[in-house]
DNA sequence: GAGGGTCTCGTACAGTGTTCGAGTTCACTC
DNA sequence: GAGTGAACTCGAACACTGTACGAGACCCTC
């Protein structure tokens, strides 16, 4: 079998017509919609052509496949990220608010977690905060290489620190879990490590959105800092 | 629609006999030969049965439903880490032991990004390389909340480091792309911001497999660094 | 009116996870 | 050796999925 060629929506010309009826937007939209309500194994083409009034196959026309809809849906989200410019703001800044604004998208669409590792991140609005970061590490001055691994380490962090965030959110809403039940199963299923139960009941008598909150600073920081520090010597 | 009680392979029971015929070890085993081989969405019940030359539906009588499946697999492959003790190592060699150990797996096995979204890890090789983990950190000094937030900020930059630079892999393994074609991809869909292209460019310069070890290298140092700070003020 | 692009959609297909219930195999007791 | 019950397998069926195909509908331009 012969390698094909990379298809991607950002790398083909889009169908524009009149607009008569569906639109790209509108189906965009509507799918958000329902991922943000029922979650991303909800998400299917009869639904969502039903939830805008058309046929399942209707949604072809705007949209090559699934995969596309959630390339789509993906680089949509990025576009709610405001990142203020490196210019007036300083590169500490910039990096600060690059990576809170993205942790509030994950949280705002949790389903994000469950695409993460499958698509390439290169729609227009994913590019675009990318290149504010850049040009603020790049005015703090990292230069080569170093200012991929700048970048590269707080979005690294940001996604890793979101991701275990949403799992329980995500299990809770999808499949309607009582949350004290999903408590008692940690407790159980890691009755070897009193220690790591003591730390979750600590963690947990806390209000979590509070202490989720305190622990990303908290690693937000210890990455600034080591940036930080690699600039000065 | 009231609340459900949570529901985990490791909160329930395994059923258990003498063992005779299909084993639930086979199972998971066969089931991460096909993942790895032709990844995640190429995993299905009937496939798996089939390689193991037993119905689809046998599969049944030891894993409740795929889900439980992955959540098997999942932990099953963190087995593969191995973290030294913080007694004898110091508590940033643990850190960085386990980080190096975290990544290996997630590149050996890429179909965990996708999974990583999905699943709650409470299974045992999980909680076992969390809890050395969190001693090396208590050892090192962190006490109370700060001890998660340590340990979350290390495994929170490994996950969102190896999550992106797996995601091309897996859709080059998925869908059998030209390695070519993917790197125009990027260069056209960022067309309009020429210093993230010339960034891509130097990365892509050099040996893929050597940069992104570097990359990680110096992410981790940072958050290590920023960890080391908050231990001496 | 004719032609042709834009767009919708019913049908159909191959495939999915999972339930059900009937059937098989096996270790054990009387 | 016969009988019992648990452990285990599996074919058929169900409700669903993404999507290819082709027929048709709408609308603008000549």
């Amino acid at each position: 079998m012969t390698a094909k060629q990379f298809a991607s929506v950002w790398t083909r010309e889009p169908r524009q017509g009149k607009a008569q009826g569906l639109t790209r937007d509108q189906i965009v939209r509507a799918a958000i919609e329902i991922l943000d309500a029922e979650g991303l194994d909800a998400l299917s083409m009869r639904k969502l052509g039903a939830r805008l009034g058309a046929g399942a196959t209707s949604l072809y026309w705007h949209v090559a496949n699934k995969d596309e809809l959630f390339e789509l849906v993906y680089d949509e989200v990025w576009g709610e990220m405001s990142v203020p410019d490196p210019d007036s703001a300083g590169w500490r800044d910039t990096g600060w608010a690059f990576a809170h604004g993205m942790r509030k998208v994950i949280l705002r669409h949790p389903w994000l977690a469950g695409l993460l590792g499958k698509l390439p991140a290169i729609g227009p609005n994913a590019l675009r905060a990318a290149e504010l970061l850049r040009k603020g590490l790049h005015q703090a001055g990292f230069r080569g290489l170093e200012e991929d691994y700048a970048g590269a380490a707080i979005t690294a962090f940001v996604f890793g620190s979101a991701i275990p965030e949403v799992v329980w959110t995500n299990a809770a809403a999808e499949k309607n879990y009582d949350a004290e039940s999903m408590r008692e199963a940690v407790k159980t299923a890691a009755a070897d490590y009193p220690d790591l139960i003591a730390r979750a009941e600590e963690y947990a008598a806390h209000e979590p959105a509070a202490v989720r909150e305190m622990n990303f600073a908290f690693g937000l920081a210890c990455v600034l800092d080591g940036l930080e520090r690699r600039l000065v010597t």
